[in-house]
DNA sequence: CCTTGCCTTAGATCCTGTCCAATGTAGGGT
DNA sequence: ACCCTACATTGGACAGGATCTAAGGCAAGG
């Protein structure tokens, strides 16, 4: 995620003080943030900054690749700015929480041909749901 | 899923009209359908029931373990009538239908310790996104 | 420094899902 | 067979998350 701005400027992304923002909150602890957290940092810096405008970057960063959108069962989805090393999830179902982690294994070798049913598998993603310390406590 | 009403009366469950029919319409095409879906094929064969009472057999049935929620990146959840069967689903990125697949391998045990973050894992979910042939066309 | 086309904004709107108070009814008890 | 009562159902209001819209703002190439 470091030097995210260089390399969407060179992808020809117009660089806005709002955009900035968000990519700086996003690059700064990296924690899974919703996107109204995520405004709410941004407008420590930027008072003004609209959740559209958020919402609006926040999707251009996942199209681009640049950050993960992670859905957590109905509730709000997680930014996880860590898209460009391979990971997965473990998800509290108690509070929503996430954590990366790095399970050995290649799920997507385990899907065998015969079970594809036509669809072309674009990617694979493996959620470990449990509760959490804080929650267990 | 079979005899799925049997069960349920088994454990003390009251029987009515409404939750019948829900049963009966998970019970059929064993497809994964969205709790409206469920409502409007419901609808068909007792017009009055309410969105309401849908969503509250659906939660019911998921809290005893008939029936899969099946969360789709912020669409409408989907409910799986085969939960007795562990597997796990295959979704098309572009319209969110679902298939079950049974891929190899165990990704519960592909957690090192060292992972779990001091958390109580319960359960792994692995889903394989793509899209399927309907959208490729 | 001007122009143009992309961005931002606030607020309306949409979609899913839950809550509520009022009404209905399944099924055990008699 | 009938009555009770606890539990279900209803529809409409509500809430949270996210998207859309039309108007105005501004980055950056010329």
């Amino acid at each position: 995620m470091s030097d995210l701005l260089g390399r969407l400027r060179e992808r020809g992304w117009r660089l806005t003080a709002q955009r900035r923002v968000v990519a700086e909150v996003l690059d700064g602890d990296h924690v899974h943030l919703t996107a109204d957290e995520v405004h709410a940092r941004a407008a420590e810096r930027l008072p003004e900054i609209s959740r559209a405008t958020v919402y609006n970057t926040l999707r251009e960063l996942v199209h681009r690749g640049e950050v993960l959108e992670v859905s957590t069962d109905g509730r709000a989805k997680r930014y996880d700015p860590n898209a460009r090393h391979p990971h997965h999830h473990l998800l509290c179902a108690r509070c929503g929480s996430i954590r990366d982690v790095h399970p050995t294994g290649d799920p997507l070798s385990d899907l065998p041909a015969s079970q594809s049913f036509g669809f072309t598998v674009l990617e694979v993603e493996v959620t470990y749901r449990g509760i959490c310390p804080d929650c267990a406590a």
